[in-house]
DNA sequence: TGTTAAGCGAGACGGTACGTCCTGTCTTAAC
DNA sequence: GTTAAGACAGGACGTACCGTCTCGCTTAACA
């Protein structure tokens, strides 16, 4: 397999500089005021450079931030697996926690997520390309926990990925408190253990 | 004590006029399009008057949600209670999957996200006056069910709001799967019966 | 004769502010961006007041330039009539070049001539109550050195003021040149004695 | 030597749709109802277009005028020369009355007077490239006068032409009398002939 | 190894909307 | 019944970007 003859005159240079530039504009001015020609600006590019190769400034963003966040590669990391299925699912929560807690990343993110709500196109490009290998990955590790006997077989396993992990994507858009690990755990108690039975009784 | 003397000359019809402008075209054209052009020739009012009593497009559409859901009170209904408190999130749940999937309330309210990712003086306001009031009042439903000896006493009880009602939101905001009764169901089950007992085993 | 009886709660007090501002404004800004709404602002006075006795922002320069002039009277000075037709001429057109010259009456005048190129009604209104009256005191003083001999009683009048006075208006209008008694001295000279044999030959 | 690089992308029917427009609206509306808004939508052409070329309505309207006069050039024809001055004279006045007289002169320049005497920098842009050049054909036929011993040597030329044309050009501009033949014939005689004798004695 | 077509930077173009200023009309409360 | 105050519908201001369109220049691929 060749490598696509398509596009054979891109500048990878031209490439590299315009997803900078709208990684970094759009984490100082947020994404309502990101603006192509402030993007060809700080990259030193014909706006045309841009239109030529992007539908949008919002595809923009999206390569921008995914470029940071997958490098070349289309494939997530898996989740750890060491069999306790509640160790695991703690390190990556708490994980998440502290990542979304970085402005670094807040910033880009919360603008990528302005730019999926505004443009369904690009909503389903993300679902698609991150959201659901990201989702394959939570459900492979459940799918070993029912082998090992540690949850039911039947288990709806995309309603539990929601479950466990839905409340501090929620908490992370509305700023609705602070992420922090205590509140990963005091989740992940509640989703494993059911309400019911929930807190250290 | 009497009523604030201050926007004594404000034109109520005009203020009608705009936000229910405002609610129809972005329901149209989304909120990017919505323009405050736009508002004012749609409500046959001065641009002037808009700037006048709203700081942003975006407060402009709050209020126009917020008229729309609420009306004149700033009190959210109670929760259901009638002793069985699966019974009850199953009500509230369903209703919630039921309304999210209206396109009526869909449109405005995806919008309104929009709205408060961009501007934060905006999220703080709807924190303050929607998301805190609804959250106490699902607080309350549960603290009468710890009362009830249902729950535990212990119970963290945003973060179980949290895990509560936070998946379908996501599952909404992002379009990630439909937004059925049986969702609804499928997550309760989960959040009060916990992952290692979950399903009909 | 009494005073009118029309207008009878008008405040005097109101008009006089009004006037001074709209006078002091248009020094400083031009009239192109003299406001009515400025005017009201500096005069502490509601627009209304403005727009209840005046039609147009033309119509109260040009009253507020008028009472600087001529105060209550409608009537200009007669021109000196000494018996000497040159000297009272060079007295007369010398005078003129040093008030043009002067900022306090140029900008306001600048300002009303645009007023008037701007509003027919207003020019009109200036052709009658100033241009006319003054152009009859210049009359009478030619007519009198017809009286007197030294002056053909066939000469046209109006042609001959025009002869007399537009050269310095228009130098002043255009900017042209500086306005001295020199400039004045000339000018008298050649429309006295006639280009032909004008200089000191 | 190589004509200047500078504005090489600038759109030659743009701007001449622009100037056209600009002329006829202000003939329609005068100067100060003259906005760029309705010069763009009149000549097809976006604003920006107007603002990037021009500083001001007044600028745009000065240069419509000019092509107009002068085409692309900028050198006003020489006065005529028959060796007879007074007939050459005549024949300019009497021209000058004309033209003033006709509407489609008449309004452009009556909005491009405004239009100076609201901005300096247009006055001077005038006088150097419209009002220097014409008054130095006036001058060079007075000098022409001189050598053919009709005028006196010692004659100051700018007061001289002020003396001959000024007079009209105050009549046309506060339309103080009907500019007629009539009337350029008797300003004539008494610029030339001297008051003191004029008249068909 | 020179030709040629694509991609490139630059930026003008016709437009839309911004947020501000002012217009002339109106309504209200105070005197 | 006039006044100061100021809200109102409307419209123009001058600016910022939109997405499209040339313009010359650079550069890699093919002839």
């Amino acid at each position: 397999m060749s490598k696509e003859p398509m596009a054979a005159r891109r500048s990878a240079a031209s490439r590299a500089a315009i997803l900078e530039a709208a990684f970094h504009l759009v984490g100082e001015v947020g994404y309502g005021k990101l603006s192509i020609e402030a993007i060809a600006a700080r990259a030193g590019v014909g706006k045309q450079t841009i239109y030529r190769w992007w539908p949008s400034k919002g595809a923009v963003l999206f390569e921008a931030v995914f470029v940071r966040s997958f490098g070349d590669t289309e494939n997530p990391a898996p989740l750890p697996d060491t069999g306790d299925l509640e160790a695991d699912l703690r390190t990556v929560l708490r994980a998440t926690a502290l990542e979304l807690a970085d402005p670094e990343v807040d910033r880009p993110l919360r603008a990528l997520t302005v730019a999926m709500l505004e443009d369904e196109a690009l909503a389903r490009e993300y679902r698609t390309r991150v959201e659901e290998p990201t989702r394959e990955a939570k459900r492979a590790r459940l799918r070993s926990a029912q082998r090992a006997g540690q949850l039911p077989a039947s288990l709806d396993l995309d309603a539990a990925v929601d479950a466990i992990f839905a409340p501090m994507a929620q908490r992370w858009l509305h700023r609705a408190g602070p992420l922090t690990e205590e509140y990963a755990d005091a989740l992940l108690e509640i989703t494993l253990g059911g309400l019911r039975r929930s807190g250290p009784n």
